[in-house]
DNA sequence: GACGTTCCTGACTACGTAGACACATTCTGA
DNA sequence: TCAGAATGTGTCTACGTAGTCAGGAACGTC
């Protein structure tokens, strides 16, 4: 009986096992594990002499072990963009409470705009460390991302081309109605038409939000201005807001975010355009700050929570069982619009008849 | 020769092992396993077409098994606090992207403000996953957190009682002098005094915030305010704002957040008291949007790239190395205050003398 | 040409857990 | 009373990787 390794005399003494466990509690291995899998057989008495030894000896079960036996991690993955943003960090956060109570652990990574191998690299690290299953939380559309196929189930908050799993799942909130719903909001209020400080179109949120814009002018027949792009961030709603601001016509304005928003209402306060006299603004996302800027931010709240937890349901039942027949989606929560003093009624322009 | 398990026919194949790769580049597993490792001693011819091999079954390494071998999982811990706040998201992807580079992969858990267990709840579920390392993301002091005893490195932002293990690192900015930094700003102005909107206490960052703040008054001899203890957000800087609005005597604010300077900013609009006028104010962070801000807000940056690097780059080392010799830290960058305009030199107030 | 290096490769094994299976013991019903 | 089920427990083994060690091949040196 030779002992190839040494038991580290050195360093630390080597974490006990099951072995341990078992021998201290004078039965087999197996029945260590029996006992810790709440597996049912075994005899009160001996379940808690063992659970005695367990606490005994500072016992913690083994993850890699279990995972090289049985094949499974229980852990999943989840692909972030790397950014500080207030959705993608509320959905994290909602994404990890979620998961923990299904007994599932967390990996993250994030794919760096403009990293090597975009979404699809932070996938195959994933996938190298090993995960049950794959969120990707804010789906992007990077031109030179190669189609990604995987053989572990999949959930994307939104649409997601180019992307093969042997179950896809999604869940998210309708951003083409919601975009529809602020949109309608402000052309009810009087508005000719409504212009729109969009997202970065890569992101599908932001496409989606933009087509919700652009169908509710349509079905208004008010006339399509043309579009502002920016990259979820307050200066970039600045540099939009300047250039509606400086610009007569304009009377209503769709940000995509609250953050641009921010921005947009700064440079139109800079531009002399009184919000929302003369200019109503709506935002999105009901960040926490919105109630309480100048003015308080009429906006579209996202229920994170409960699309995250329809999402993580489905994903963990296609888990643990891989048979492909979910549940039929639950009716999404219903949109709503928070109506503060961002908004207002369209007024004649003071230099209408000048 | 028994089979025991089925290699789960019904199923998807099962992935490739090092063996199967060995076997079709007609060498030893072993050899496969030198090639992955970049192992010297290995003749260029075969490397090549191990490699190739690799390639033509789609081999991925397992983790799993790896960790399992060398007891080493190459995945570091996060322990968050839960929120979707400016500094814990921005650090949280700074660790991240850090960390990536290293080699090392991210499983973050939360502590959920009053979950069962807090902090050391959270530790022990990293342990049974499985980590090299664990960093403590937001230092907050739980009082009936049982004290932490671990046999690994940890990483903590900001100081953490009731915490052993083998090596204690820390990192982070120095709050203290940032929160005498804004004070002193403000003061210099010729306010006779500056008051306080200070974070959750539980935080040891909104602690030492407050002390700097102390601390300077003490320095100046000026008297020293009741303090204002908000969450964090901006509806209890709002909250904050409006005691503060309605008391004259305040002229001069130091926020611990920006989120709540957003807060305090409404509620004195709304009372009335023009900023910077009749009251400066002074936030904390440099959120995005606080340039953008009415009016755009004066505040402390974060720089959480240089501390998360400077903490990473000691975690990594002495989970590689466990001699527990760090190399002296280097000097943390300088402190910035950015100067917007929401502070300004002391004006009478109109009532002084009515 | 014998010997010591350096280079290269393979056989064997441990890591900790849980699945398959064997077997012992107790309980149940005719 | 005895078959057969239900209840406990142990033995053996696989999972995929990399450490240890044994040795073969190629090279140089005296």
């Amino acid at each position: 009986m030779t002992e190839a390794k040494p038991a580290s005399d050195g360093g630390r003494a080597r974490r006990p096992g099951s072995t341990d466990v078992a021998r201290l509690a004078g039965v087999s291995q197996k029945t260590v594990s029996r006992v810790l899998n709440g597996e049912p057989y075994v005899k009160e008495e001996v379940r808690l002499r063992v659970q005695a030894a367990m606490r005994e000896l500072g016992y913690r079960r083994n993850n890699a072990a279990r995972a090289l036996n049985s094949g499974r991690t229980q852990r999943i993955g989840v692909v972030c963009l790397g950014t500080a943003l207030f959705g993608p960090s509320t959905q994290l956060v909602a994404i990890e409470r979620t998961l923990r109570s299904t007994g599932y652990s967390l990996s993250i990574v994030n794919t760096l705009e403009g990293d090597t191998g975009g979404v699809s690299g932070a996938v195959e690290h994933l996938l190298e460390q090993g995960v049950d299953g794959i969120i990707l939380s804010e789906p992007i559309d990077e031109g030179d991302d190669q189609p990604i196929d995987l053989d572990i189930p999949v959930l994307s908050f939104g649409r997601f081309p180019g992307l093969s799993a042997p179950s896809m799942l999604f869940t998210g909130g309708d951003n083409t109605s919601a975009g529809r719903l602020a949109t309608e909001h402000l052309l009810g209020l009087g508005h000719k038409t409504v212009w729109h400080v969009a997202g970065p179109q890569r992101w599908w949120a932001a496409r989606e939000r933009l087509d919700g814009w652009r169908n509710a002018l349509a079905a208004a027949g008010a006339p399509e201005p043309p579009v502002l792009e920016g990259d979820w961030l307050p200066a970039s709603g600045y540099e939009a807001g300047r250039e509606l601001g400086a610009n007569d016509e304009v009377t209503a304005i769709f940000v995509a975010n609250d953050d641009m928003a921010i921005g947009v209402l700064r440079a139109l306060a800079e531009a002399g355009r009184t919000v929302p006299d003369e200019v109503s603004v709506v935002g999105f996302d009901d960040i926490p700050s919105a109630a309480f800027l100048t003015p308080p931010l009429t906006t579209i709240p996202q229920d994170f929570d409960e699309h995250v937890a329809r999402g993580i349901a489905n994903l963990v039942t296609e888990i643990e069982s891989p048979t492909g027949d979910r549940s039929p989606a639950p009716e999404p929560p219903p949109l709503r619009l928070v109506i503060r003093h961002s908004t207002a009624t369209r007024r004649r322009r003071s230099r209408d008849h000048g």
